[in-house]
DNA sequence: GCAAAAGTGTTGTGTCTACACCCATGT
DNA sequence: ACATGGGTGTAGACACAACACTTTTGC
């Protein structure tokens, strides 16, 4: 099942493996980690990879992944799957051909999931040999995060449910590579209706210090919030009558 | 060849069938086109569909979308070509499980590819009953289309080699669906350095009028021109010293 | 000269960064 | 009090849309 039998095919046809990958992100410790596993058995034994595996007969892609991120993080954790790219270069795995659709998943960063004994988070600046292409697949998944913190709000699924205005600076900072101005983050964010005070603050730390106000993301799910402005006319805004 | 035995997988392992889409767009008559095929044979004999087949064992799918598109239209016209998605519902075909990987294909405005009987193009904004998925994969290309309008030099592949900005203004206003002026459209392009002045001019039309000027794309490749400038530092602009 | 089409000058607006200043808490 | 960190006010830079105005052609 799942497979034509050769007989069948009058038209040129042809079935390939096809795995899914993903890019598991979270900012762990102030830097942005992806998860990886240590591959034992050749090829590419000793090298790390990103974690996946054959799609079945009767799932989705995205159902694929889900599934065996099960065995390495608590699927309950990750806030945020997208796909990526398909992968197809006959040559990208040495042994057979094999077709990977890749996946960016992404973890709040108050999560600490249990993760087996052959995989453990990377700070993605400072990556290990990979195996495959999976050193390209990594860095699509961190464009892809980076260039979408800047147009919508899928920040929400890298940071708790709520938050100082600090504490997001550093998620985006540790994100985006570069630093963030606390002033700026909460205006813009505000501005957009993105995020919205809950009204609590937080204890003041060791050292004293004015208490941060709480904050929480107002959708849970991918929303963008800056569509592009450019070439699009400004006027007829539904407005009320004068 | 292409295909494991079914002895090796001791591993939960599934191949299914996975073929190549294509959205292709082009202008014409000022409209926003897609190149569409009549069905004649079940499932969806009678719809319409896009342009696509079957992966074959060596080949790319970026490839794969380009040999089979090669029957529709000459693959010289196709200026541009990306990935869009990879669609994996078992469910997306009645008859067999079949992956399939969309492509975005544009063709400039001057190339008036012949196509073969069964084949032709369709208004974008009003289109027919589509076979499978294809209606939702049809609107992620138009999409993709519109996004990238506004922040890359992608109108380069619906362009000929040579325009005048009214010509340009043309194109901007049917792939975007709304109009656009074209004061604005040539200072953000200019601005951008994405066109530059042929110094040649066009002669004027019918009823007079000034002769406009003719600009080309400086780049005949996909750029990133407007990069998200949102939480980014403006500061440390690499300068002369003072 | 007059209509038609192209192109420039200018103004106003909205969004962002940068920086100064004020506020709240612990020791 | 004073250090420490949180939050607001404001100014300046920039990119854009809108519109008035000038330029260049055909008739």
């Amino acid at each position: 099942m799942g497979r034509k039998p050769d007989g069948n095919s009058s038209d040129r046809h042809f079935t390939a493996g096809h795995t899914s990958l993903a890019v598991v992100l979270q900012v762990r410790r102030a830097a942005l980690q992806v998860l990886l596993w240590r591959r034992s058995s050749p090829p590419f034994a000793g090298a790390w990879a990103l974690p996946g595996g054959y799609l079945d007969a009767h799932e989705t892609l995205e159902h694929s992944i889900r599934r065996h991120l099960a065995a390495k993080v608590d699927v309950r954790e990750l806030a945020h799957l997208e796909q990526l790219e398909t992968l197809s270069d006959p040559r990208r795995s040495p042994t057979a051909r094999e077709v990977a659709t890749a996946f960016l998943g992404l973890v709040p960063c108050n999560a600490d999931p249990a993760v087996p004994a052959d995989t453990s988070w990377h700070d993605v600046g400072a990556l290990p040999m990979l195996a495959f292409d999976h050193a390209s697949i990594t860095q699509s998944g961190r464009e892809r995060l980076r260039a979408k913190l800047s147009y919508t709000n899928i920040a929400f699924a890298l940071a708790p449910d709520e938050f100082t205005i600090s504490e997001l600076r550093e998620l985006y900072a540790a994100a985006l590579g570069h630093d963030v101005s606390p002033t700026n983050l909460q205006r813009v964010l505000l501005r957009r209706d993105v995020l919205e005070p809950t009204g609590a603050r937080r204890a003041s730390g060791r050292a004293g210090g004015r208490p941060g106000a709480l904050f929480r993301f107002r959708e849970r799910r991918l929303q963008v919030t800056d569509e592009f402005a450019v070439l699009r006319p400004r006027g007829r805004v539904a407005g009320s009558a004068p």
